[in-house]
DNA sequence: TATGAATGAGTCTTCATTCAT
DNA sequence: TATGAATGAAGACTCATTCAT
């Protein structure tokens, strides 16, 4: 009974996390988490108060996650092209770890205006030195006539276009041409390098 | 009176539609429908029984709109470089359009397993010609060395990746930049031919 | 079922009125006023949205009502001594009519700041006038040495505290003492008579 | 260790003391009981077993404080008409010492009928012969011509009426006129004795 | 003595839907 | 065609209480 006890917690946790992911914040109900992780309704208000705290752990634990992995994969000791292969690459694999986390993040940024302020307000302070950092390379980069003239922020929406949208689209691409879930991720792992294909193919002068 | 009751239909439609863009199906209640069409929470039902009909009529219509607008965009005449280039093209510009579409799609489908498979059975009957072809004379250009060797459903990839992406984001980005509307539109009509370039330039041999 | 329909609006608002009257805002819950009322508890929100809205609409109605009552009661055109006879009669009947209410007033004051506020304001901005005629009548007689120095708020405090008590205390009183509802009706009827002879003792100069 | 544990018994106790006073039986919950008195919820329970009996141990506490206080108040060698302003004044300084008292008995016992009908049985057995010996010696006074002929139930209630509304209605008056609590204090101490004037006025034949 | 975990019952509220008119 | 009334089901949340430890 402790170890279930002692569990009870984590596991409602990581029931919400998996129902939330499925089917974001308004549509999980604090009454399937409660069903599905075996305990009473009241429990799940008991250790999270509220709904809204009990997904913002969940939110904000997740966030923290791809902001830091975000942030750790810049090496500046390497040439810039070096660098941009990478971060396309382990941006990747931190979706190919999460693939659900892009749609959750969409969804809730998109659907509530509050959480959109919080994350916004997360986000602008912390990384102005990378993403400086980032522009003055990139600059550099561009004056040698080692790059095409483009903004940072086209290059940025060039890797989250790419690298995004086949792990939103996966359930519906996988609904309509019956994919397994097994060639799907073979699949995967070729569009990661064919994304850093394209990016690379879009700098040449 | 007559006119306010046979245009009732259709502004509870319009409204109905406005909503679910901005909101999404869950969120938005046939109360609220009723209250901006400025009639009876029973008028909603009464012209189309259920929430869930009133919808699909709408998802319906939206997803035959841009069905039909890809396929038509097709013209068989042109050489296929061009061809591509137009589908990129008109392919955005249906997005400058209907800038919700793609999250609304997006939400619906992966929310709802049920309008899913629907959707899915309508997109894989229709199309199939189309697909066919654009298979056929890809593999002619690849086979004369005009094209990279890569299969069709990566470029699909990558052009929906391009384009739907910016329109996605879009309220993602403004509040973390705060980028007016006007300059979103400038940045977006730049965005056409940059993600026109970024696939040309992929399948360079 | 017509008429029943009809009434049930109305039927809602006295059921909730009579619950709210004997125990309070806080101890009446919506679904006992619907049970009572013979409805489901949903109807009650539709027609009164909350729980809130529809205490306040019966809780201003009595307000409005006492206020009134208490500010036409004043007629100036009669002597001094007379129309104190007439505040005290008249304020008593009020409650003799409504015996519940000193107690509700009370208790919703007391027990909710904001209701406090919100009153405060209402009798704050209205009565100033008679207030203060009030006031400059009294100080005339007690120049006149007609009747004992003393301030308009003691002798309203006087009023209130004989007025409400024996209405405030009624349940309790008759619990202790088997007193009939009957009979207390007549003690009731003496004691205005005494609490008159008590306020003009009490001025004597 | 010990002496905290030893302690929170009385903590707790002392802490729904305050609590109830403050907000009434109904409106306190164990929960901020626990909170404020620093302990676990459970352990509120564990001493008192139900919020029922742990109030009734604070309401009989303060009943039996408040009865002895006016019991004792009584003293036979003094000429009535001095014990009369003895009652009203030693009242009335029970009242100032706990200013809170008078609405969490009207409170309790006008809301829940069980708690009036065991009160009820506490104060009918106690002083029967202290109001029989009231009731004889205003009789005594009556018949010598020295008090106008009046029940004593009647003075009772001018007692309780003149004595209890000043604090009853306390943050009602403050919150309407601002005054603060130390002028309001000054106010009381001038109110005693208004109102033993007032009583002394009403009894003179 | 003390507590963390757990629960059943109840709170207010919203919603899609139905039905008589 | 249109609507006011009504409802069942579900939502999040709170609370007093119990129990094993």
């Amino acid at each position: 009974m402790k170890e279930r006890d002692q569990n009870m917690e984590q596991l409602i946790l990581e029931t919400a996390e998996r129902l939330f992911m499925d089917k974001g914040f308004a549509l999980t109900s604090t009454t399937e988490i409660a069903r599905e992780a075996g305990c009473n309704q009241a429990l799940v208000h008991y250790y999270f108060r509220t709904k809204e705290k009990l997904f913002e752990s969940i939110f904000e634990r997740k966030a923290q996650l791809m902001l830091s992995a975000i942030l750790k994969m810049d090496d500046p000791s390497q040439p810039f092209e070096e660098r941009l292969r990478n971060l396309v690459e382990n941006h990747f694999d931190i979706m190919v770890k999460n693939p659900k986390l892009p749609f959750l993040f969409l969804n809730e940024l998109l659907t509530n205006p509050k959480r959109l302020e919080i994350m916004t307000q997360k986000f602008r302070t912390i990384p102005m030195t990378v993403m400086e950092r980032f522009t003055d390379d990139l600059q550099k980069e561009i004056d040698k006539g080692r790059i095409r003239d483009v903004t940072p922020i086209s290059i940025l929406l060039t890797v989250l276009s790419l690298n995004l949208t086949p792990f939103i689209i996966k359930p519906i691409f996988q609904q309509m041409t019956n994919v397994s879930d097994e060639l799907f991720d073979v699949m995967i792992e070729e569009r990661k390098h064919e994304n850093i294909r394209i990016l690379m193919r879009s700098l040449v002068p």
